[in-house]
DNA sequence: GCCAACGTTGGC
DNA sequence: GCCAACGTTGGC
């Protein structure tokens, strides 16, 4: 099983969302950067994702969900009344992917940006780059377990 | 609201 | 294929 992270502004979905249906899958749309289409294209049903609050007062990792569906294209590319419309995108050849994704648990506590800047292990983390802005990306079992123990 | 960093676009 | 201009991201 891979592991995940995926950034979301909690105002458009956060990890109570998730919480306050747990037998509802939520559709992870509106990915528009290919790198981290790529990785959603990665996903295996079962896999683990850290929801990250981006863009928002408490900024850090919320909680976990988990892929319910695997890759199929983006309903909101072929929707002109969606912000995530793209024109340019046909059901022959959809530019864009999406994954249902489904709760598995809200950490204790929010583990902070400043938290996991402080860690040892997590240097190859995107998140944590300089200027990174990708959206989608993968955690090592070992960067999984170092954020994890926080808890 | 600021602004550095980044990805994408489009003219050449 | 280059690269300047532009729009977006996201922490502060």
């Amino acid at each position: 099983m891979a592991r995940w992270l995926v950034k979301t502004e909690p105002d458009e979905c956060s990890i109570d969302d998730f919480a306050e249906n747990p037998d509802r899958a939520i559709v992870w749309e509106g990915v528009r950067n290919y790198q981290a289409r790529n990785f959603l294209r990665d996903m295996a049903v079962g896999d683990e994702c850290f929801i990250y609050h981006s863009s928002c007062k408490h900024i850090g990792i919320a909680g976990i969900v988990k892929v319910f569906r695997s890759a199929y294209p983006d309903p909101a590319q072929f929707d002109p009344e969606s912000p995530y419309h793209d024109a340019r995108s046909t059901t022959d050849n959809p530019r864009w992917t999406a994954v249902d994704m489904i709760f598995v648990s809200k950490l204790p506590r929010l583990i902070t940006l400043d938290e996991l800047r402080g860690l040892s292990g997590l240097e190859g983390l995107s998140l944590l780059k300089r200027g990174s802005r990708l959206s989608v990306m993968p955690v090592s079992e070992s960067e999984w377990e170092t954020i994890v123990a926080l808890c």
